[in-house]
DNA sequence: CGTGTCAAAATGCTTG
DNA sequence: CAAGCATTTTGACACG
C-alpha cells in the first residue's frame, strides 16, 4: 500500500551523468574504517547481486535519507550505484551510513575510535531475497535484521536512557552505520517491548492479587454462614457492621477472632493506602481501574473528520 | 513446508 | 509541529 504511493511518487528517471548519488555523497572516502569495512562488503555483495535485474522502489520517506539510493529501473547505472553506494538488492542498505557530512561532523565531534563497532552487512540480505522481490515487481518493504552486535551496542545505549536526543540519536546511527531513523524505530519498538513486559507482569500480580481476594471472599462467606447457621443475632450485627467498613468504632465482636476482624477491616475500612496502591508501590499512578494492558482497553476511537 | 514468534518498519493518532 | 505512542504490516527465522 505505501509502496503503490511510493511508486508513484518515483522520482525523475535518472539521467546519466549526474543523478545517481555520487559514491563519496553517500559514502564518504575518508571516513572510517567502519565505513570503509562496509563499503568493501557490500560492495562484493553488489558484485554477486549484478547479474540481476529488480525493480526497486521507493523506501521509507527519511528526512535523513539525503543521500539514499533512487529508485531506478534495472539499468547499468543501478547496478553501478549499488556497487558504489552499497545499497542491497531491495533497495536500501539497512547499513546504509548517514549522509557524509553529519557522519563526519558527528564523528569528529563525538566520537572516538574506540566507539566505533565492526559492523557487518544487516543479516537477512539474501541473493533468494532479491529474487522474490523480482517475482512481484519489487513490491516488498524493506526489513533486515539488526546484528547481534547492533542489537546489543543499542541495548547497552537503552539501558542508559530508554529516549533519545538527536546527538544521541545521531552518535549511534554513527557507531553502527545504521540511519538515525533505524535508531528512531529500535528505541521506539524497545519502549514498547518494556511496556508490554511490565504491563504483562503488572496483569500477573493483579491476578494473584484476585485470587487472593477470591479465597479470601470465599472464606468470609464461610463464616457468615457459620454465623447464620448458628442463629446468634448479635455477633451477626456487629459482623455487618464490620462489613459494612465501621468495626473499629464499634466494640469487639465476640463471635469473630481477631483474624477475621483484621481481614474483614483490613479490605473495608477506610483510610490510608489502597491495597492496590500497596501492590504497586513505585507506580503511583496504577491503580485498580487504571490498567491499560491490550486486552482490556478500549479500542480507540479514530478521530472525526468531518 | 506450514506455522508461530519476534522484531523492523510503516502509519496514523495524541500530546506537550 | 515535532516527538512519542499504539497499532498494524511484513520479513526473517526457528521449529515440528
Amino acid at each position: 500500500m505505501e509502496l503503490e504511493l511510493s511508486l508513484g511518487d518515483l522520482p525523475a528517471p535518472v539521467k546519466a551523468n549526474n543523478t545517481m548519488p555520487a559514491p563519496a555523497t553517500c559514502q564518504g572516502e575518508d571516513h572510517d574504517d567502519l565505513a570503509l569495512g562496509l563499503r568493501v562488503m557490500a560492495t562484493e555483495r553488489a558484485d554477486q547481486d549484478n547479474q540481476r535485474t529488480s525493480i526497486e522502489t521507493a523506501e521509507g520517506e527519511d528526512s535523513d535519507e539525503a543521500c539514499r539510493e533512487l529508485p531506478v529501473r534495472a539499468s547499468p547505472l543501478r547496478q553501478a550505484s549499488a556497487q558504489t553506494a552499497g545499497a542491497n538488492s531491495r533497495g536500501f542498505d539497512v547499513n546504509a551510513p548517514v549522509p557524509v557530512d553529519d557522519r563526519a561532523l558527528i564523528a569528529r565531534s563525538l566520537s572516538p575510535p574506540s566507539m566505533h563497532m565492526e559492523v557487518p552487512v544487516a543479516q537477512g540480505v539474501d541473493e533468494e531475497a532479491s529474487e522474490e522481490e523480482d517475482n512481484r515487481g519489487g513490491r516488498v518493504r524493506k526489513k533486515l535484521r539488526l546484528s547481534k552486535e547492533q542489537s546489543a551496542f543499542l541495548e547497552g545505549s537503552f539501558k542508559e536512557h530508554s529516549t533519545l536526543t538527536l546527538e544521541q540519536k545521531s552518535r549511534l546511527a554513527n557507531q553502527l552505520s545504521l540511519r538515525p531513523r533505524q535508531v528512531e524505530v529500535w528505541f521506539q519498538n524497545r519502549r514498547a517491548r518494556t511496556k508490554l513486559k511490565q504491563t504483562e507482569a503488572d496483569c500477573e500480580q493483579l491476578k494473584r492479587c484476585c485470587d487472593a481476594l477470591a479465597r479470601e471472599n470465599r472464606k468470609l462467606q464461610r463464616e457468615v454462614a457459620e454465623l447464620r447457621a448458628s442463629r446468634a443475632p448479635y455477633p451477626l450485627y456487629n459482623l455487618n457492621h464490620h462489613l459494612s467498613g465501621f468495626s473499629t468504632a464499634l466494640p469487639a465482636c465476640s463471635s469473630c477472632d481477631a483474624t477475621t476482624r483484621s481481614t474483614v477491616s483490613s479490605v473495608s475500612s477506610s483510610p490510608g493506602p489502597s491495597p492496590m496502591s500497596t501492590l504497586f508501590p513505585g507506580r503511583p499512578h496504577f491503580g485498580p481501574f487504571t490498567v491499560t494492558h491490550p486486552v482490556l482497553r478500549l479500542r480507540r476511537q479514530p478521530s472525526a473528520t468531518l
